[in-house]
RNA sequence: GCCUCUGUAGCUCAGUUGGUAGAGCAGGGGACUGAAAAUCCCCGUGUCAUUGGUUCGAUUCCGAUCGGAGGCA
């Protein structure tokens, strides 16, 4: 069986991957898997930038605002629940077009990382993390050291969220953490994908781009939308992973009295710069991205430049690419 | 008009008891396999305002000039 064709468009924020995803779902027969880490959840729509009832009318969405922010969520859970997407999209004969910013669920998704099963638990995380708080982070690197010194010399001793994590599936599955994803990077690709990368040459058109979103954030709300959800955060025990993204997390020390409007605007501003740099980094890296450069090029033209790239690959690519 | 303080990296400032200078922030680069919009790592040459003087040597001391802040008239 032919393995199925995901047409993937992968970038920074505010470079108009909505409207490219949506125009080109529309010329090519596809339909929108959205693959965004902060879109998933429930009301939060102009923060997290999902697509306006509009756009979303325009071509069928999959993966969006479907989730309570409370709800736990993981690369995993996304693997999955894409894959049974873009299954259901092939069945229908019609093509699934990804569309996000999150380098991490499109690689999972995308190169078919088996997420071992037993691998996680929840109150061990817990319980490492107050030894790092408790013995330091050098005690718990050197416990990762023991257990997998492999796997340590990738990661970085200060880095505590992933020493944690590769100490977790260590002590879980009783062997290295890097022997597994080692494994799991040699299983076979699910996908025939073709990875469309918007990108600018010169930062400082993106930087403009996203300055001028975030104004238009606010104009939509985004300040009512952020302070029920910063009410939501208070009543709630532990802050839901949607507390952590931007456009919300900066403005929660407004809500407390702790900086004035103005200077959370302009931190909502730097992350987002910031953001968007890692994601170029991000996406840089992967070998077979395919850069649309948007330099000086309208919507409709980066469409139309985006359209012909996609089409010369469904023409090429018809019984290709599956040994993988 | 007079007096005092001040002028060092894009910004805020430190510093050199005279041997051409360094922090924070901003910015740049990078990593990334179950929180990823998260987390983490690396990167600091700038006529030390201008111009004379003292000195082997001045960004540092002295004078003048030009900015800035405050005070007295």
């Amino acid at each position: 069986m032919k393995k199925p064709l995901v047409l993937a468009i992968l970038g920074p924020t505010a470079t108009g991957k909505t409207a490219l995803g949506i125009g080109l779902a529309q010329r090519l027969g596809g339909e929108v898997v959205s693959c965004d880490s902060m879109q998933i959840y429930k009301g939060l729509p102009i923060g997290t930038a999902q697509p306006t009832p509009q756009e979303l009318s325009q071509a069928p969405h999959h993966l969006i605002g479907f989730l309570g922010v409370d709800e736990p969520f993981s690369a995993s859970d996304y693997v999955s629940l894409a894959a049974k997407t873009i299954g259901e999209i092939t069945a229908r004969g019609r093509l699934p077009v990804l569309v996000g910013g999150t380098g991490l669920y499109a690689r999972s998704l995308l190169r078919g990382f088996a997420f071992d099963e037993g691998a996680k638990d929840e109150a061990l995380r817990a319980q490492l993390f107050a030894q790092a708080e408790e013995q330091g982070p050098q005690a718990l690197y050197a416990r990762l050291q023991a257990l997998d010194p492999q796997g340590a010399g990738a990661i970085h001793p200060h880095n505590v969220k992933r020493v944690v994590r590769a100490l977790e599936v260590c002590l879980l599955t009783g062997g290295p953490f890097s022997q597994q994803a080692a494994r799991s990077r040699q299983a076979e690709a699910p996908y025939r994908p073709f990875m469309l990368c918007p990108t600018f040459a010169d930062r400082q058109l993106l930087y403009g781009r996203i300055n001028k979103r975030v104004d238009l954030m606010l104009e939509e709300g985004l300040l009512q939308e952020a302070e029920g959800f910063y009410r939501h955060c208070q009543r709630a025990g532990t802050p839901p992973t949607a507390a952590q993204a931007i456009g919300y997390k900066e403005l929660f020390p407004y809500f407390q009295g702790e900086t004035t409007l103005e200077e959370a605007v302009e931190k909502i501003k730097q992350e987002s710069r910031r953001y968007a740099k890692r994601q170029l980094t991000w996406f840089s890296r992967e070998p077979d991205a395919h850069f649309l450069c948007l330099d000086g090029l309208t919507p409709a033209q980066a469409l139309d430049q985006g359209a012909a790239m996609a089409r010369a690959w469904l023409a090429g690519g018809e019984g290709k690419g599956d040994q993988g």
